[in-house]
DNA sequence: TCGTTTTAGTAAATCGTTTTAGTAGGTATT
DNA sequence: AATACCTACTAAAACGATTTACTAAAACGA
């Protein structure tokens, strides 16, 4: 159903007296010009060939000292393109959303987009309705970014960190088995056997399939995760407490491990928090393997050994992958799925096994 | 000078086939009706008073089978309104604009607006063309977080922590004053006298408000703050690195202090680390204070005392207040600096002076 | 000199809405 | 019976660009 709007107010007067832009047609009259000769020698169109150096000039100038801007509005409504994207995040202000948004805006940045961004805050509501409200706004393509796509994608959509084969959508996911393997084979080399796992939370994209491959990491090393050494991550603070709270109902089980892989730094940080509250040292009684490295991660005490995510990259991707689709470029059917490689980044909050 | 777009191509067909959206002309010739009577009543206009409940239902029923969505475009472009702000922010990634952003979308989301974000780097050429192509772009209003304005305020503008006074452009911005005496009262109360001072790069508007207030609280105390134990935050990283480097600096010139009062917590985690591989213990050695009170600062080793600043809060007021000078709600001349109040967070990074 | 091509433009349609200014017919009022 | 007032709509003009399809005059070629 469409939306009504409130009935359309007028704005205030005082800013648009200001200084007037002019338009096209004022300018034209101003040159006593049409409005055609100025818009073709102005998008320097093929067909203003014919159009003498001169009056080419002559436009030129009267543009600057006028300040003409042209419409955005007018011109796309007339093209048909807006040159500009949506993209839906759960939250702004978790880093995970802002790092891959910082990937987003440098790569369309360049090629003269712009986007909308739209946070869902997990709810039910916002997830069918953001869709929609950006659609009206004629955005080109979507991005989502660990968000489930609850919409008919009737334009160009891609995924960051979906895992739903969905027909038209990319998804642009860490190579999570290489992820997998590298922290617990880290873990494992270390002497560890007992490895407790922070899992994310329900609604978090990446959850079921880190959990997965961690299993199966595990298992191909005759290790078994054990589910009494999982902890699940509840609520969507994007503070280290949710960790916190996690590893502290871990450790209210009595249940003895000598490493601890964390759903993602944030939680690392909590987790720590809540080993040495317990008087468990980090990492002399328990390793701690954080995931994503966040800028804070290096400068933490310890500073965190993580699973770095490169989630730049992965917005940067995503932008590049949608343009690409307007474009026509990504001929046929476009891959579902592009995939990015983590790396392990070894530092302090590791070490090996001393005693268990 | 107007930009020159490459000249326009057109979309792939591909998407556009899919499932055409239906133009409100398009519903109307399906119902016998002209778009201005849908129009009319889609809005919800006074005048379609007269219109019988029944054609009405009619309308609605149809534009819920076609799908119908109004195009945004259109009508921005008839009723000189967009719904749309601009912001503009340094970067995206450092956690202080996505928390202001944050509190921005929250305030606009419950008034239908969207915004287009767009990131300076510091660039002076960034800083000249964004605000333009933002407000060719139609925006209503621009939102500066920590920027300074280079542009002329054509339009409603204010700018989140901006301590410049320019005709048209409120400045939302912590109560300094306050948060310097908070800062240095809290450290002159438990004893310290050689205070250091992490000073915040040049570009950050707040730099210089809080090196003059710190020094006023200082010496309201009869405490000087020494040139010698200052060090000045340098390069435009996200990263507690250059907190780090900054007081590996200050190290370096072998000046004692008993406490450090780092720009903000970022910086003040990487300070730690430098004070740390020095061998001096936080807080027993050498005191730390921060400022914003991330989510990070909490969960630190040791739990960052700091000067909290609500920027979720100073997001959400920038956003109303320009909803508000648009609405002509700001009667005559809106006030040209909105205060926001600091808090003292105390946590474990200080504590009271044990020997110098 | 006639026909063609090039030069230097312009008129009008178009994108998809909203909004102003009607109209045509019925009913109520005086 | 004339006037006013509802009721149920619509035609056409915006908004500010782009683009298609012209034209009139000048230049060129044979």
């Amino acid at each position: 159903m469409p939306r009504k709007p409130k009935y359309i107010t007028e704005r205030s007067e005082k800013q648009s007296a200001n200084k007037a832009a002019v338009s096209l047609k004022q300018l034209a009259a101003h040159l006593d010009l049409s409005t055609t000769t100025l818009s073709l020698v102005l998008n320097d169109a093929p067909s203003a060939n014919s159009i003498p150096k001169e009056t080419k000039d002559r436009i030129f100038l009267a543009a600057k000292e006028l300040n003409y801007r042209p419409n955005y509005l007018a011109r796309s409504l007339r093209v048909q393109r807006t040159n500009t994207f949506g993209v839906i995040v759960p939250e702004l202000s978790d880093g995970y959303s802002a790092m891959v948004l910082n990937g987003v805006e440098s790569a369309l940045s360049e090629e003269g987009f712009f986007y909308l961004t739209a946070s869902h805050l997990h709810r039910d509501d916002l997830l069918e309705k953001l869709p929609r409200m950006l659609i009206e706004r004629q955005v080109e393509g979507i991005i989502a970014v660990d968000t489930t796509i609850r919409f008919e994608p009737h334009l160009p959509v891609v995924n960051v960190s979906g895992h739903e084969e969905i027909e038209g959508v990319t998804n642009v996911v860490l190579n999570h088995q290489h992820a997998a393997e590298l922290g617990i084979g880290h873990l494992y080399n270390l002497g560890h056997r007992k490895i407790a796992v922070l899992k994310g939370q329900t609604f978090s994209s990446d959850t079921d399939i880190r959990w997965s491959t961690i299993n199966e990491a595990a298992r191909k090393r005759n290790v078994c995760i054990d589910p009494k050494l999982c902890s699940q991550l509840e609520g969507d603070s994007p503070s280290p407490e949710i960790g916190y709270l996690a590893t502290k109902k871990l450790l209210a089980t009595g249940e003895k491990f000598t490493a601890l892989f964390a759903f993602n730094d944030i939680s690392a940080i909590g987790a720590i928090r809540a080993l040495e509250e317990m008087g468990l040292r980090v990492p002399i009684d328990v390793s701690v393997l954080g995931f994503d490295d966040i800028y804070a991660a290096a400068f933490h005490n310890p500073a965190l050994t993580t699973i770095r995510q490169p989630l730049f990259e992965m917005g940067s991707i995503a932008a590049k992958t949608l343009l690409d689709k307007l474009s026509g470029k990504a001929n046929g059917d476009s891959p579902s799925i592009l995939n990015v490689e983590p790396a392990l980044i070894v530092r302090q909050s590791t070490t090996r096994v001393l005693h268990n």
